[in-house]
DNA sequence: TAGATACAGCCTATC
DNA sequence: GCTGTATCTA
């Protein structure tokens, strides 16, 4: 290789060139925070095309957000020097919709199928619920919707339900009842939910052999970015693209692994080598952002945990100013002490955009904000409600959905009577009814009832102005720009006129909102490209651009770093939060504690760690003690400062204990007897989800707890 | 179908 | 304590 050839692989560390240049086979890449993750994924891609050993066609490279993926084919294009169009570099999700839309008939769905929100998923469980009569007070609908996304996640399909030993009981009987419908009823409209998208690539896969060959041939290297946020869906995804030449590489990290409330098995990333034979794990373990006291904290923090790979992150830079711990009396003086060690650093010059205030939940905002206010210091709140979020835009989005496709039920059920024109509850029924008697679309059937008049009166005045609305957008789309179309739609419909004759406090922010959406239109080329933007590439808008303080949650600040970070409400119930450890125990401790280590690692130079003896919580005030975490920290990492209560440094560790998963029992190729589908043959092992091939020639996932080993 | 009233839920979040 | 939503009543 010539020297040309090797520009990219300047400036590796040992360890970082050699998992670029490990080319055949699997590869695990545990990568602390700080050490360069991004810098050997976008090296290796880079080191892959420039010798040769892949077009860039055949690399996909998987990331959970677009803003990585983004940044992804950016860097590579840095490194190479020139422009590297053909990759399949993206999440998941937008992936597997490229996937679907070209082989979308062999799944039951049209090319053209549509993506469908939270929203809309909570607007049919409601419908299926009350068709069924459930009453919601037994049956939680988001409740519904959540473990329907849960069960998608782990690739559980409705029928295999069943055959999960923990979901038993008359609760369960209902929920999994509307699964199915709920299923059959996104089917009904051409549509899938964010959960589909990774499981029908997953049976298009499984099921077509000349399918899976092709995408095998294909894409010869595939790499993941955050391995350790996959689901089980998306782990049985990667296994069919990487079956056969197995040359996967996953980039992650063990310690950062905080999303399980999604559906994210940290379990995939400890199992890494019992997944893939032979597979090569290399550690980088050096870190370039933070001093030696910040790291030293993290790093006797997250040794707490005990179900975790092992790192030692260290670095050859100084100590560094210690920790400060923060004492205050209540939430308020929290606040104020933080609002007071920023004055300093603004007095000497420091950045308020290198400045970032982590919670561990929104509402701890609330006083910080006041305080930041009554002091006139600038700051952004990072995170929040997204543009195409807003209820507004959403409608007209709708509007702009039902205009692009005739099976688009969801989007007509949200907007038929929005604004309204007397097509309530009853109207609806009736066209939902005659929809699914004729099989035909929701849209289909309205134009049909009004033909051969069966509809009358109120309904019929309501749904003749609503279709021949549709018709003429749909006409307008043919010849006018998106921008007329959605400006046309806004007025025409009388949502400007609701609007404006409503009493709500923030009319004048929606309607501008409405014609920024507009302008926002002519970015696109066509009705598609903005929908599947829509869906796929929502992106936080870049607030201001003044120079301020960003307030952020330890989640969303995932991947960013900051000079100075403040870390806030360090209390017992507040972080490590209650909930978590409720509903998850020690495992869920451990994924608070990882939450920590996220914070701590965000910060270069300089880190405060605050708590409040007090806390107003929705209006009652709260004795509380301090975090459990705090007692993790070296002593001679930190300092004290501040007048609340100092916390007990001489504190007992409490030794964690764990249920091992119960799939653990077993092993692939163990003979196995379920408890109602009789005996079969461990195929492969996912959390504490088991893949059996069963006697009767079917194939299941089940869980461990309803199988018993066969050993004679 | 507007307006009043009752009532639950209140942690994190990408696509 | 506040907010969004479900349900009831005129």
């Amino acid at each position: 290789m010539n020297t040309e050839n090797n520009h990219h692989l300047n400036q590796l560390n040992s360890a970082q060139e050699e998992a670029v240049k490990h080319i055949n086979g699997p590869l695990l890449v545990l990568a602390g925070a700080g050490t360069g993750k991004t810098k050997v994924l976008t090296s290796r891609i880079a080191h892959l095309i420039a010798t040769k050993n892949a077009l860039p066609s055949q690399i996909l490279a998987v990331t959970f957000t677009n803003k990585a993926a983004k940044e992804m084919v950016e860097r590579v294009e840095k490194i190479l020097g020139y422009e590297v169009p053909g990759m399949y570099i993206g999440t998941f999700h937008s992936i597997s919709a490229r996937i679907l839309r070209k082989n979308a008939e062999l799944l039951g769905l049209t090319s053209s199928f549509n993506i469908i929100d939270m929203d809309d998923q909570l607007r049919l469980v409601k419908r299926i619920l009350a068709e069924l009569n459930i009453d919601t007070d037994q049956v939680n609908p988001k409740a519904v919707v959540n473990q329907i996304s849960l069960w998608k996640d782990k690739a559980i399909k409705a029928s295999d339900v069943d055959d999960i030993g923990s979901y038993h009981g008359n609760y369960y009987d209902a929920v999994k009842q509307v699964y199915k419908l709920y299923n059959d009823e996104l089917q009904r409209s051409n549509s899938c939910d964010f959960g589909d998208l990774i499981l029908h690539v997953i049976n298009l896969l499984a099921s077509n052999e000349a399918c899976q060959n092709y995408y095998n041939k294909k894409f010869k290297y595939i790499l993941v970015d955050e391995y350790q946020d996959t689901n089980v869906s998306q782990y049985l995804w990667l296994r069919l693209f990487a079956q056969g030449h197995n040359n996967i590489c996953c980039v992650g990290d063990d310690d950062q692994s905080i999303y399980g409330f999604r559906g994210a098995e940290i379990e995939n990333i400890l199992r890494f080598e019992k997944d893939f034979n032979g597979a090569k794990i290399v550690k980088l373990e050096q870190n370039y952002r933070s001093t030696a006291h910040i790291l030293n904290a993290a790093s006797k923090l997250i040794n707490t945990n005990q179900k975790r790979h092992g790192k030692t992150l260290f670095t050859e830079s100084e100590g560094g100013k210690k920790i400060t711990i923060l004492s205050n009396w209540d939430d308020n003086a929290e606040s104020n002490s933080i609002i007071q060690e920023i004055e300093t650093l603004k007095i000497r010059q420091h950045k308020l955009s290198n400045i970032a205030i982590l919670v561990r939940a929104f509402f701890q905002t609330r006083s910080i904000e006041e305080a930041l206010l009554n002091e006139a210091i600038p700051y952004k709140i990072v995170g929040g409600l997204r543009f195409y979020e807003r209820k507004e835009i959403k409608d007209i989005i709708a509007y702009l959905r039902v205009v692009n496709s005739d099976s688009d039920n969801l989007a007509l059920e949200r907007i038929i009577n929005v604004p309204k024109r007397a097509l309530g509850a009853a109207a609806f029924a009736k066209c939902n009814d005659y929809s699914r008697t004729k099989d035909v679309s929701i849209y289909t059937a309205i134009s049909e009832l009004l033909k051969n008049s069966l509809v009358t009166g109120k309904a019929k005045a309501g749904l003749e102005e609503f279709t021949s609305l549709i018709n003429d957008a749909r006409q307008m789309l043919q010849n006018s720009s998106l921008k007329d179309l959605a400006k046309f739609i806004i007025e025409r419909s009388g949502y400007e006129e609701m609007l404006k004759a409503s009493k709500e406090v923030n009319i004048d922010t929606k309607l501008e909102n409405l014609r920024e959406f507009c302008e926002a239109l002519s970015e696109f080329h066509n009705l598609d490209e903005f929908l599947e933007h829509v869906s796929l590439v929502n992106e936080l808008q870049d607030q201001n651009s003044e120079d301020s303080v960003n307030i952020l949650t330890l989640h969303s600040a995932k991947g960013l770093e900051f000079d100075t970070v403040f870390l806030t409400g360090w209390e017992e119930g507040i972080f490590p939060h209650q909930r978590s450890l409720e509903e998850s125990g020690d495992k869920g401790l451990e994924e608070e504690r990882r939450l920590a280590y996220v914070g701590i690692t965000r910060a270069r130079k300089k880190l405060y760690i605050s708590y409040a003896n007090n806390r107003r919580i929705y209006n009652k005030w709260q004795v509380s003690t301090p975090s459990r975490f705090l007692r993790e920290l070296p002593d001679e990492a930190i300092e004290l400062k501040g007048s609340g209560t100092r916390f007990n440094n001489s504190y007992q560790k409490k030794t964690s204990s764990f249920n091992t998963t119960s799939a653990a029992k077993f092993k692939v190729g163990d003979n196995v007897i379920h408890t109602s589908f009789g005996e079969g043959n461990v195929k492969s092992l996912i959390g504490d989800v088991v893949e059996v091939n069963f006697e009767s020639g079917k194939c299941r996932f089940v869980t461990a707890n309803s199988l018993k080993s066969n050993c004679v």
